[in-house]
DNA sequence: CTAACTGCAAAGCCTTTGCATACCA
DNA sequence: TGGTATGCAAAGGCTTTGCAGTTAG
């Protein structure tokens, strides 16, 4: 459990309290930044492991590898991931019938549905990931 | 596109005709020394790769955080990880309503549904990662 | 004051890559 | 034989951890 309030873990707070989607270690590193707290990689670590341990964050892992947070105090729903400019929106899809259609043989204890494509920001056009392999 | 035909590259074609469900790159090395033929991890990657490249294998990744491949000529299916073996299973749920919830700011390319749980051979108990973790 | 926390740097895991060697055609 | 493919080891990206210095209470 957290023992001490510090300036860094009021500063992932309020980013996670302003937050649209669920954020990666580095995002969480830029905005506390923002805010004008300076912060590591490796507390921001710190922080958001602990917070899953206690509940209050999640970790959402999709297609690109990196791990992203968000609070956990918040009706179920699903994840976009643009896959040009590389963020993640939440998005809510009626679910009920998958619980339906497992197998017998399996037990689940929880789902995950992801979207990938493009969000209206971002034109059709190279992702981020092409750019970065041509400069 | 591959030029040459390859004891490793003829192995691992037999793995994945074999494969019950994606498997990851240590899981083809092992499979593939199970027939009989050395391969390094490298020769794994690069094979894999090169095979999604061609459109040949897909990628899966699921919150577990290693890449496992399988064969795109399959019909649509979803995936079901097993957290205490670590194994996935292939699965089918209908999802041709989950195009028809997406926000209209969003262009869906793909989609993805996937399971956590337990299957039948693995009773409730620690998790393989709880096991690694106190031993 | 002192236990908890932070930052840095090093290490770990998965994956990719450079380079010398092996091998298919 | 010539060029492709492989294996090893080193490097890269994300995440975790050890340790010394900082800070909350």
């Amino acid at each position: 459990m957290s023992k001490r309030s510090t300036r860094q873990k009021r500063a992932i707070e309020r980013v996670f309290e302003a937050a649209q989607g669920p954020l990666a270690a580095r995002d969480l590193v830029q905005r506390a930044l923002a805010l004008g707290t300076k912060i590591s990689l490796a507390t921001v670590y710190r922080i958001v492991s602990e917070g899953v341990q206690n509940g209050i964050l999640t970790v959402v892992r999709l297609e690109d590898n990196v791990a992203r947070y968000e609070r956990a105090d918040q009706h179920h729903h699903h994840h976009f991931l643009c896959e040009r400019c590389e963020q993640v929106f939440d998005i809510a899809i009626p679910c009920e019938l998958v619980a339906h259609h497992v197998p017998a043989e399996f037990f689940m204890s929880r789902h995950e549905i992801t979207l990938y494509g493009h969000c209206k920001e971002c034109e059709p056009g190279p992702t981020q990931r092409d750019e970065a392999l041509h400069s």
